[in-house]
DNA sequence: GGATAATTTGACCGGTTGGTAAACATTACA
DNA sequence: TGTAATGTTTACCAACCGGTCAAATTATCC
C-alpha cells in the first residue's frame, strides 16, 4: 500500500506523507464522482495540486492509486460492522447500526460511491476482500443474529438478508443521492431527510423484525 | 429519440428499426456493465456484430445512444411503481410491488445498473426526468400510503422513505449482485437468493408497518 | 556550505478513442 | 432493369490519456 518510490531506506519522509495524503484525497474526489475509468490522472493531480509527472512520482499507475485508497478507506469502512455486538441487546444493536451506516452516508458519501462504482463494475479490484474478510465478518454477525432470533428475542428472519436490507437502505442516502434529492424537491433537500430516514428506518426493523422498543 | 441519420424521409426503414434494435441491445450490455465513460463505441459496436462506422451510421455520438437507451429503458423501469393501486388493499400492493421490484431485478439486471450507474454520476442525462414526471409519480403515489395510513390500514410512517428503502433493497440484488454473491458463497448463488430475499423482504415490510399478514 | 538524496518539471511517446470523409455496395421502387 | 436513396467499409485524423525520461530544483545531513 505504501508507495515511497525512489527511497533506498526504507523510512517515509515528511513530505512523502503530505503528498500521498493529498493524492489520496484527491483521488476520493475524482474517483467517486467518475468511477475509475472515467477518472484520469490530470484530473487527480490538478485537484491534488500538483503535476501529473509529479503525481506519478508517489503512485507509479493509476491502478496503483485507486488500490491504496480502497485498501485505505475499506477498514474504516466495515467498522460499524465490526462494532456490531453478541452482547448487546438486539434493539440498541440494530438501532445503532442503522443509525452509524446513515451517518457515514451523510458525512463520506465520497466514500460510500467509491465501493458502489467498484462493486457495480464487477469489483475487479476488491473481490478478493469481498469473499474473504467481508464474508467472514457477515457470517459471524449472521451467528449472533441467530442466535437472537432462536432465543426469541427477535423474529425469525434470515440474518443475511436483513444485513444486506440495512445496508442498502443506508447506502441509498448517499450513492443516489441526487435522485432523493429529485424527488424530495428543493425544501427536504437539507439535513432534515436523514432524521426522517433515521425514524423511518428505525421503524421499520424493529417494526419488521417484532421488536418493542 | 429516433436516430434515422440520413432519412430524408421521415419513415424508418426495417433495417434501420433492426440495427437500432441491435445497438440498443448491444449498448446496454456494454453500458450497464463498464458505465458512460468506461465504454468505447468499438466495443459496443463489435457487440451489435457492425464496424463502428456502421454504427455511427445511426446514432451519430456515444451520447446519441446512451440518451437513446436510456430514454428506452426508463419508462419500462417505472411500469411497477406506476402499476401501484390505490383502490387495491395495502397488503396486496405492496407485496407485489415488491415482487415485482425483485424479479426486475432478477430478470433485467443489465437495466437495474444502467441506471446506478447513471444516478452514482449525478445523472446527468436524466435529471430532468427524476426532477419531473419521477416525482410526480412518486408525490402521487406517496399521497396513496398516506391516505391508507390516515384510515389506520397501515402505521403511519413517512411514505418517501418507505418507497426510497423498496427502491434500495430490491435494486441490490441487481446492482450489488457480486458482493451479494461473494458474501452467500458459492451454494447459494443459484437463484435460491431471490425467493429468501422475497421472503425476507415481504416480512420486513408488512411488519415494519405493522400490516397483519 | 557542499555533497548527496529526494522532489519537481517540461517535453515527449505510443496507444486508444470519438468521430469523419469518401468510395463502394446494396436495397427499394418506378 | 435502371437509378436514386440507403447502407457499409476502409482509411484516416485530432485529441486525449497513461506513462517515461532526463534535466532542473529543492531538501537533508555531515
Amino acid at each position: 500500500m505504501a508507495t515511497a518510490r525512489a527511497s533506498r531506506t526504507q523510512r517515509r519522509t515528511r513530505i512523502q506523507e503530505e503528498k500521498e495524503e493529498q493524492i489520496l484525497e484527491a483521488a476520493l474526489e475524482v474517483f467517486s464522482s467518475h468511477g475509475f475509468r472515467g477518472s484520469t490522472i490530470d484530473q487527480i493531480a490538478e485537484v491534488a495540486g500538483m503535476s501529473k509527472p509529479n503525481l506519478l512520482y508517489y503512485f507509479r499507475t493509476k491502478e496503483a492509486i485507486h488500490g491504496a485508497l480502497i485498501a485505505r478507506v475499506l477498514d474504516t469502512w466495515l467498522e460499524p460492522l465490526r462494532a456490531f455486538d453478541a452482547k448487546g441487546n438486539p434493539e440498541s444493536e440494530i438501532r445503532s447500526y442503522i443509525r452509524r451506516k446513515l451517518e457515514m452516508a451523510r458525512d463520506f458519501p465520497r466514500e460510500s460511491r467509491l465501493f458502489a462504482n467498484e462493486i457495480l463494475q464487477g469489483a475487479p479490484n476488491v473481490i478478493d476482500e469481498l469473499k474473504g474478510p467481508l464474508k467472514s465478518l457477515v457470517d459471524e454477525k449472521a451467528a449472533v443474529i441467530r442466535t437472537w432470533a432462536k432465543d426469541g428475542k427477535i423474529a425469525r428472519c434470515d440474518p443475511y438478508h436483513l444485513i444486506f436490507s440495512i445496508w442498502s437502505t443506508t447506502q441509498h442516502y448517499a450513492d443516489f443521492d441526487v435522485q432523493v434529492r429529485a424527488v424530495l424537491g428543493e425544501q427536504q433537500s437539507g439535513q432534515g431527510r436523514f432524521e426522517d430516514a433515521a425514524r423511518f428506518l428505525e421503524q421499520l426493523f424493529l417494526g419488521g423484525l417484532a421488536i418493542q422498543p
